[in-house]
DNA sequence: GTAAACCGGCGTCAGGTGGG
DNA sequence: CCCACCTGACGCCGGTTTAC
């Protein structure tokens, strides 16, 4: 498939190891408590090597995270988009069914009134 | 019985859109 | 702007139907 995307950039930017896994399909979910954006900065502001190795596995933590999360609510928003969908075609073919009925029900007085009309003429 | 075609559902990505 | 959400498109998978 395609590339890629922005959250693993940004963690590939953040994250000095770039130490992003790419987890498979069918992710496990799980994982609640959501933080919309912003990264909470970290209470380390500055320290030895440790501490930045620390850090930056922290933010790789956090950005897959977030990506797993972002996935998860998508996941979730495709069945609902599919679940409306179908709704939707559900109902137009309701609503073709019931169209379908008014046409034969005006068709058949239409041709009643005809008959009558032909009656009284001759 | 089985290979091929078809179908319905799923997860993911990419792009559009509206709200703050 | 940026973000979250929605949705079309794509590819994959398991189940069912069809032709042989």
């Amino acid at each position: 498939m395609k590339g890629p995307f922005l959250l693993e950039e940004l963690a590939v930017n953040m994250a000095v190891t770039g130490d992003e896994t790419e987890t498979g399909p069918a992710g496990t979910g799980g994982c609640s408590g959501y933080q919309p954006h912003k990264l909470p900065s970290s209470s380390l502001a500055q320290g030895g090597a440790m501490a930045n190795i620390q850090r930056s596995q922290h933010l790789g933590e956090d950005a897959s995270k977030r990506k797993e999360l972002r996935l998860m609510k998508n996941r979730e928003a495709a069945r609902q988009c599919r679940r409306k969908k179908k709704e939707y075609v559900k109902c137009l073919e309701n609503r073709v069914a019931v169209l379908e009925n008014q046409n034969r029900t005006l068709i058949e007085e239409l041709k009643a009134l005809k008959d009558i009309y032909q009656h009284k003429v001759d």
